[in-house]
DNA sequence: CAGAATCCCATTGGATACTG
DNA sequence: CAGTATCCAATGGGATTCTG
């Protein structure tokens, strides 16, 4: 089902790049994932999803904060690029379920990773950030 | 500069969102780090300064089409969030220097495991957004 | 209930010009 | 060379309204 990725791109790379490994192209397409789940809600809903199916409704209640317009919106990116199913159950009123797929599901680990990361350090980051903060606000060397 | 995220929102969650385990605050916690480093360049930064460190220009270069203001702010939030460290040289022109911290070096695991899920599938994704755009746009059943 | 459509504001980010 | 400041276009995203 998947297996065949990476098949014709890099067209330079083999003449200019060579003298790192392999992150020329690599930070590209980090990049390029980046800009689709670094969006504000989609880990968020990935997230949600991992405990199971869930209607589209609850996944609003669970988020809390997202409008139906944005739910709307990244349930449809998620379900383009095959990590998220929609099922339209055609009654009165509509029920439609989200579900991960596989794909969707594998994306956890390093999303969870990341945010294993995020637990670990976002004291120091918001220490450093308060640090810095005071350094450009507070005056370099005669305080008030 | 940055999203913090909302200290005391959280309404409702001690309530509705026990029967899980440990997700509530973690995908929280996911999406600050994904506001902080999601955003266009921050990723290619550092990812071109895990190579050891560069000037200002060698950055811009680096990267390609990054404007100069665009890396300027880039950098500034790493540095903020204690991610590089600015080295000024105040010579004629001047010459600034950028690292990575031992916490921006720390960050490059969970990206790279990012960017190994996305090298994995991103042959996939691509197919399955040509595919949810051929439904879209070509009609449910009747292909010419 | 699920979502499409519209309106409108806030933020992002590029291009350019100027400074030290 | 490194950085700041200003202007402006594109996008993101919330609120509201309407429909099946």
């Amino acid at each position: 089902m998947d297996t065949q990725e990476g098949t014709g791109m890099i067209p330079a790379a083999a003449e200019a790049t060579r003298d790192e490994l392999a992150t020329p192209d690599r930070c590209r397409v980090v990049s390029g994932v980046l800009s689709r789940i670094g969006d504000k809600w989609s880990v968020l809903v990935v997230m949600l999803l991992s405990h199971g199916p869930k209607r589209f409704s609850e996944l609003k209640r669970g988020v809390g904060s997202i409008s139906q317009r944005m739910l709307t919106l990244t349930l449809r990116g998620l379900e383009r690029d095959g990590l998220v199913t929609r099922t339209v159950t055609p009654t009165i009123p509509p029920r439609v379920d989200y579900a991960l797929t596989p794909l969707g599901h594998s994306l956890r680990e390093p999303v969870a990773a990341l945010g294993d990361w995020a637990l670990r350090h976002h004291g120091s980051i918001e220490a450093s950030r308060h640090d810095f903060d005071q350094r450009g606000s507070g005056g370099a060397d005669a305080p008030a």
